[in-house]
DNA sequence: GGAATATAGTTCTAATACGAACTATATTCC
DNA sequence: GGAATATAGTTCGTATTAGAACTATATTCC
């Protein structure tokens, strides 16, 4: 039964990626963040910022929902949207500096906080874990492609 | 990098998760229902109902959301809820006729437009994944477990 | 038996997730 | 240069997420 099996992976891939929000999620509340914000604050950290569309690139936040997380953090003075020169319609999301000095505080014992996970893992396991993972991945994104090509044909 | 490598592996694990979610979520709503409302669906098919504690922990639906979803579903007229004769304080949710009926249509079909993503992997090799990300859960609730402790300690 | 505690479900709030429609600006193509 | 098309970001509606407070019933323990 490849089907069954295939099944079983899905619900490991999906129990551990909840997990992970779970535990990730936890610390990052504490820090009076969301996932989504953290998330943000952690890929503009020490850059000179980026577009929406980079964002949602580097993070897992899609554009319809980006607006109101960089809304928010914008509200708590931890970043600023300035006018893209190269393309109107665009805007470069940049940290402030409180928002800089927050990132350079909170990332660090972020970190610290993912350490006991880590000491379930030798180097070689995370590499077998990310090239299982990217398999994966290319899969769902081919699939996703021909998918694609099925709705609206050449 | 230990932290940098563990990160990676982190990253892609949500990618996937996010990526198969894409993937048969577009099909699961093709069918007019929600990927929690399949979840839901495809795990009372086939049986005689079970409670909503029993429902939350063979998906991923928290129980704060599982009244929502329920609730929707009944309203669907796929589902039923019925007072549990050995536990004053819980409901089976169970499918209707109708709900049955939909599943016995639906679920096969869900499968079958998984069937392209099979493609990409044999038995081993689905074997092995499953192997990496039980690796992967076990540690994230070992150490949540730790948390927890840390917090109430005995 | 009754008080203290635990558990099942519901309700509530703030923040997402996703898709679709919409505005404004870029790009392409004739 | 201007029409057709594509893209960046916002807005909107519905459903879901987590966590916490709440109600009602079970269980434990004296």
């Amino acid at each position: 039964m490849r089907e069954k099996r295939f099944l079983m992976v899905v619900r490991e891939l999906m129990e551990c990626a909840r997990g992970f929000e779970r535990y990730s999620g936890a610390h990052v509340r504490e820090l009076g963040l969301t996932p989504a914000q953290f998330d943000i604050i952690a890929t503009l950290g020490n850059t000179q910022g980026m577009t929406c569309k980079e964002l949602g690139e580097k993070t897992l936040i899609t554009k319809g929902t980006m607006t109101g997380v960089l809304d928010r953090l914008e509200g708590k003075g931890l970043l600023n949207r300035h006018p893209c020169a190269e393309d109107g319609r665009s805007w470069i999301a940049k940290l402030t500096p409180a928002g800089q000095a927050f990132f350079e505080q909170i990332f660090p014992a972020h970190m610290k906080s993912l350490r006991p996970l880590l000491k379930h893992f030798d180097d070689r396991q995370l590499d077998v874990m990310r090239d299982q993972l990217y398999q994966l991945r290319l899969a769902f994104e081919a699939c996703q492609a021909d998918a694609a090509d099925a709705r609206s044909p050449t």
